[in-house]
This record gives structure tokens, sequence and C-alpha cells, in this order.
RNA sequence: GGUGCGUUGGCCGAGUGGUUAGGCGCAGGUCUGCAAAACCUGUUACAGCGGUUCGAUUCCUCUACGCACCUCCA
């Protein structure tokens, strides 16, 4: 098996990854807070975690994906103390909580559909798991690291710094956290500003409510993803990933649970996703400066935006713009021509799109191609994704194999069988595979029979016209099609056309 | 104020102590009735000042600017 490399945001460094049982990969990243559309943001590890994932399994890896869904906890402006996102929603819209969970949960897997991003192995609820989360307090209490106060458990944060490091994850020391936090205003149950709520009393109109042994109430939001983890994935498991906005405090204050209630950070591997960033600011529902994915689909679509996407380094920001975009666009028209290029000279079939598709589960140990240039393709490529999933670096050697097509298909370039099969197997592996690229056009059903019909037609009219050197007609047809939003090429084999 | 990150050519965006990232755009050429596509060529940059080095865009200091987290945010 290939080594593959990760930068842990534990130690800031890239680092051989090893799973802990051989073989097994579990994987647990943050998903969304259903309580509105996904935007542009919430694609960023949507797209990078569905790459991660179907390279470890590309790799050889049978991997346990967990993403899960938060629909309970998460509250507005302060953790502790804001409202909770959904019931806020479900009370501006007049709908029960679990009403708008449900919307916004069909409307997010539509939107990661489209992105041809693959489902999860398991997507579990923060609201299916309130036992649990139960259970899990009771573990810190009895460890001496929680505290009640007026019907809420708190993390006591301090004690468990006495024991452990409360900032390991994103470098500080618990006297950093307190630089700039806002004064207490008497009117906290907590003791400290640093400590997190574990279990939230409910006021008497707050309709998100649990029994528990404090009576009524709601979980807190760091807990959920801890107890989620463990349930599926086992007291320690490979790979945490999200957004890098979570690291602090999110995914400090699951340490501290994990330690706190099970005695192990719980995770080996952290991951974090950059953001995307609109003028070089962060695209976020505080800024305002957000973009929905349905809107955004409505000008690029979902491919674009995954290939933008993957052009760029998970690890670093992203900026959003038109040009950028239709850069994005274009870059992406020209693999996907080449593509089916590609399997039009090794008669074979494009891969059919299947939502959900994983690619071959063993990676080809070596490369049989026999020219040197593919093989050089082929390394790369592979090279690049196991060194820290470095995409951009991956699609330059793709766009290097689109060369190698393109100049085979003009004459310019030899290529044997050998290394036809090679580019064939890298495309259907990684391109369609591992990157997860479709041609939107071609898994719409293909054109229709009577499309098909009409445009072989005209098109040996054109012939006809062409061959009685009739520009002005064959021109007029070519004009009138692209009008149509049908372009029309002149190859040396007849005409191709495609739809805009 | 604390912590961390960044500053690359017209745009997006990789990477490296000495050799082409890649895409998009632009210019020229080949091909073509024309166009499109494709191919070839060109467009050669690494914020500023110092330092280390035979040599730095790449390592170190400082400066400027920008960003993120420290409230919810993917």
């Amino acid at each position: 098996m290939r080594e593959l490399r990760l930068t842990n945001t534990l130690s800031r460094t890239k680092e051989l990854f090893v799973p802990v049982s051989e073989g097994r990969v579990g994987m647990y990243v943050c998903g969304p807070t259903v309580y509105g559309d996904a935007h542009l943001g919430h694609a960023r590890p949507g797209v990078t975690y569905d790459v991660l994932f179907k390279l470890l399994t590309h790799l050889g890896y049978k991997v346990r994906y967990v993403r899960n869904i938060t629909d309970v906890g998460h509250l507005e402006h302060d953790a502790d103390e804001g409202e909770d996102k959904i019931a806020k929603k479900a009370r501006l819209e007049q709908l029960e909580p679990m009403e708008v969970v449900q919307a916004y949960t069909l409307r997010y897997h539509e939107a990661m559909r489209m992105l041809n991003v693959a489902p999860p192995s398991i997507e579990p609820r923060a609201s299916g798991h309130i036992i649990e989360q139960i259970e899990a307090i009771k573990k810190i209490l009895d460890a001496g690291m929680a505290y009640e106060s007026n019907g809420s458990i708190y993390f006591d944060v301090a004690k468990y710094n006495e024991k452990y490091h409360y900032g390991i994850l994103s470098g500080r020391t618990l006297e950093d956290t307190l630089e700039g936090t806002r004064s207490l205003d008497g009117q906290s149950d907590k003791r400290a500003p640093y400590d997190f709520a574990l279990w939230k009393k409910a006021e008497p109109q707050h309709i998100m409510r649990w029994p528990s042994p404090w009576g009524d109430g709601f979980p807190g939001w760091h807990l959920e993803c801890s107890v989620m983890g463990e349930k599926y994935l086992g007291r320690e498991f490979d790979i945490h990933g999200g957004g890098m906005d979570l690291m602090f405090p999110h995914h400090e204050c699951e340490i501290a649970q994990n330690q706190a209630s099970r005695g192990t950070r719980g995770v080996r591997y952290w991951v974090h996703n950059n953001m995307i960033t609109i003028d070089g600011k962060k695209m976020g529902k505080s800024l305002g400066n957000f973009i929905t994915l349905f809107d955004l689909y409505r000008k690029y679509s979902p491919m674009t935006i995954r290939f933008f996407i993957l052009q760029a380094h998970y690890r670093g920001t992203l900026d959003f713009s038109d040009d950028a975009l239709a850069a994005a666009r274009k870059g992406l028209k020209r693999v996907l021509q080449a593509a089916k290029d590609l399997y039009a000279i090794a008669g074979v079939k494009a891969p059919e799109y299947s939502y959900g598709a994983l690619p071959a589960t063993v990676a080809p140990e070596s490369c049989t191609a026999e020219s040197k240039e593919v093989r050089t393709v082929w390394e790369n490529v592979y090279d690049a994704l196991c060194d820290d999933l470095n995409t951009p670096v991956a699609l330059a050697a793709i766009s290097e194999a689109v060369r190698l097509i393109n100049s085979y298909k003009e004459g310019s370039v030899k290529l044997t069988k050998a290394d036809i099969d090679t580019l064939v197997q890298l495309f259907n592996d990684v391109v369609f595979g591992v990157l997860g690229l479709c041609d939107e056009e071609s898994s719409q059903g293909g054109q229709s029979k009577v499309v098909e019909g009409l445009m072989q037609m005209v098109l040996e009219q054109r012939a006809a016209a062409k061959a009685a050197k009739d520009w002005a007609v064959s021109d007029h047809i070519r004009d009138s099609l692209k009008a149509l939003g049908i372009v029309v090429k002149d190859t040396k084999d007849g005409a191709e056309w495609t739809m805009e």
C-alpha cells in the first residue's frame, strides 16, 4: 500500500498516516448545523473529505466515514448563552424544530449530491444520541472535571488543565484563552469564562428539551461529536476533519471531553480545511457575505465548483471570484473533453456517473505504461495525492495527461496500447474516482434519441453544403445552432457537436 | 491585547536553497474555406530591509500590509 502523509494539526507537520488497525480507517467529520441552506463554504469540507474518503478507499483501506448532522445544541452568539439556532429558525418560520431539521438536511444532501460528494457511511444526528451524551456527562462528572450549576452542567476547564493541556490543538495556553475574552457579566452560571456547557437547563418556553438526571434540558454543542465519534468509531480512531474555524473551541473541547470521559484524546490525526474567502475575507454567516450553493449552481455548474476547490490545496484559503470560477469552468471543460477523446481512442465506455460510487478499491502498485511521459504523469498524480492530498499538483499532472491525449489525437505524440490503458485507468480511478469529477452533460442521461437524430440530419445537410463549397449555408447552420447553445466543430473526421 | 497564518507574474493558485508548476487570460505561429478546438512558442513572478550561504522566491531577524481564531460560523 502506498504511503500517505497528512498534516496533523496536533503536530502542525505532515505525518505518515498509520491507522489504528491495519487496513481500516475510522474518519469523523463535523457536518452542518441544519438551520439554513449550505453555502459555498460548506462545499469545501464536503469536497475535501470526500476526496480523502475516496483516496483512502482507493488505496485499499476499508473506511468508515462518519459525518454528523447537528440538529440541537448549537447556540447563537455565544456557545452557552444564545438561542438555539434550530429553535430560532423554527420560531421565525413557525415550524416544529424537527421540520426545520428535516427540510435543511434534505437540501444539504441535494447540494452535496450535485457536487458528487459521496454520502458518508454513517450520518448520525445529535438529537438521536441524547442518552449517550448524558452518559458521557456522568463520566466526566465522575472524573471530577465538570460541575452542576443551576440545572446546567459545565466542563471545569481549570481542573482539566491541571492534569492535561487545554489548548493542545490550537496551540495556546489556558492563560492565552483568557486574553481578550469578555468579562463575566455576573449572570453566568459558569465558574470561569472558558468553561463550556455539557448540558444546558431548558427554560420553560424552550421546545427542544429532554429529561436528564439534572432536570429537563439539552446537550451542549461540543459534546455530540465526542459521543458520536466514540459510538461509531471507537475510543480512539484515526482521522477527525472539519473547518479551521472549528479548531477552537469546538475541537479543543472535544479533546478535553474525550480525555475526561474515556481517558484518551480519542483522535490520532486532526485534519483541518481552510476557508473560502471573498475579497480576502472569510465567507461566513456572520459577515453575511456568503452565497448559497443553489444560487451559485445557477451560474456555475456544481462540477465547476468542485474543480475550483480542487485547484487549491485544502490547507490554504481560496478566494472566490467570477474570474476564478470562469477559469475553473474552462479548465474543467478541457479535462472532460480530453477524457471523452481518450475513451473514444481506447474504444471503451466512459464510466457511468453514479452518485456515491467509490473508486476501485486497490490502487495499482506500479505503472505499466511504456511511455516515460505517461509514467511520469501517473507517478506525479499518486505522489501528489498521497502528499497531504495535494490536489492542485495532481491536477497539474492531469493537465499534462490532457496535453498528451490531445497531442496523440493530432498525431504529434506516439502512445502504445499500454500507455492508453494506463491513462484510461488513471482517469477512471483518479479523475472520476478519487477527485470525483464527472461529466454533467453526459450524466444527465445523455442526449435524447430525437436530438441525436435531428443533429445528425442537420449536420449531414451542412456537410453537403460544405462539399458544394456553399459557405453561406454551412456557416448559417453553424451560427443558428450556436444561437441555440450547440457548438459545432469541424475535425478531419467530420463535424462534432456539443451542447453548452 | 493573546495565538496562529499569509503576502508569488494580468487573474486564480502550486512549489522549491541553484533546473517549466498548472489553469485562465493575452500575443504570435501551425492547422482550417472561415470559425472553433487542438498543438507549438512567448508572456518568467515570488511585499520591503538586513542576515546566513558559493548561491534565497525558498532558511533566519525585523518592518509594512492582509487574514483567521480568541462569541456562532465549514
